[in-house]
DNA sequence: TGTACATCAGTGAACGCGCGTTCACTGATGTAC
DNA sequence: TGTACATCAGTGAACGCGCGTTCACTGATGTAC
């Protein structure tokens, strides 16, 4: 994208702004992580980043800007993610892709998830903006899997009961609540791999339909 | 159970008092409903409760104290989906239950979605009391679908692949952050009723291994 | 059946802190010649 | 190769609001006789 960064006051921005602009997304970003939404503030965001707090409206105009801008981020980062997808799972050997896609949503999940949790939060109350982020993100990966379930359908291996795109977002959304969810699952005694391979069995048989190789135990 | 109501100092309450802290609880409810976590002002409870902030901190040390008596009462109608769980479902017109059971836990959901929202948001910081009410909460149904993938597994039908505490924790995941997505997926034209019936046949699959009668198209 | 007293419940008004936000300013960097 | 000037970037200090929280008090209800 060739978009250039702009200062609250619609001016275009140089290397040295450029730079302080993105001390104060780490900051916020470290903020978000050990402390929550809840208690972000932008005093506390500049201090982090070395600057004072009229730096922070230089350039954005309140803390939702900042995590916006925060959200795009992980937008870049989710874009990757597709090729796990694309071409869709058609045979019993993809499961590895699968495993592989799980892996790597698990990495861009642990990544950023103090921001996709408040973009969430945001969005189910109703935040235009944060809804527009959201449903941007989520569509990328949503689309893949819905065709994969009409692939399936067709092929007469998945229910016609499933709504495709029903069960791509039930699928994401168990990815997505899941990792929130990790450290819990964790406690109780489930290995980091154990729940990733449930994760890929589940998605795999639920996208495709395809029979998982060991259904003994 | 035979606990009686305290004030923060420690007296039991009576009659009238109970009313009044009743009433401050709807009024949080309300709130949460309407303008979310974020906005939540110990004033503004009090005010739409018709009472002073004063009488707020006579029952509630500060605001999550509130909510976690608001989450109590949650757990309270999340007992008897026990039900629909217990006994396990074992043959192929147990997805009658299946669906009954995703009908009620949406019942239950759009009820107190606002509550759970911030108790999650709250248990995912850290914070312990919140953890814990989640643990009490999800364990109630966690357990029964960790039993019922395990019979599977027995029976050779479900993949040997699955950890049944981690694909129970999936399908709980995947229900409660679907049915907080809800009203986008609604919006992409996916009705309610095609939404339940994709639940269901998830649900009823990955946790039974029983094959859906129609895989026809 | 009324009066005095004890306890319970609720509040007005204020204090004070902390945070968001702004504005006029200073300092840094780039450019012309 | 230095000096003057323009623009860019950053800030100190303060204002003011809004909210959490408290305390000494008032009003309501129950109880004894």
């Amino acid at each position: 994208m060739a978009d250039e960064l702009l200062a609250t006051d619609g001016r275009v921005i140089g290397e040295r702004a450029i730079a302080t602009r993105q001390r104060l997304l780490d900051a916020t970003l470290d903020l978000l992580r050990r402390d929550g939404v809840l208690d972000l503030k932008v005093v506390d965001i500049s201090r982090d980043a070395g600057a004072a707090p009229a730096t922070f409206y230089q350039y954005f105009s309140d803390l939702d800007a900042a995590i916006l801008a925060l959200s795009e981020t992980a937008l870049d980062d989710e874009v990757p993610l597709v090729e796990f997808l694309q071409p869709p799972w058609s045979s019993a050997a993809d499961i590895e892709r699968a495993r592989a896609f799980v892996q790597a949503y698990s990495e861009y999940w642990s990544d950023h998830y103090a921001v996709l949790i408040v973009r969430n939060l945001k969005a189910d109350g109703g935040d235009v903006d944060f809804r527009s982020a959201r449903s941007r993100a989520n569509l990328l990966l949503l689309r893949r899997m819905a065709a994969m379930v009409t692939a399936g359908q067709e092929a007469e291996r998945v229910p016609a009961s499933l709504d495709p795109f029903a069960a791509a977002a039930a699928m994401m959304a168990m990815l997505d609540r899941l990792f929130t969810y990790q450290t819990e699952v964790r406690r109780r005694g489930t290995s980091k791999s154990a729940q990733h391979e449930t994760l890929t069995t589940i998605l795999f048989q639920t996208l495709t339909g395809i029979p998982t190789s060991s259904t003994s135990s």
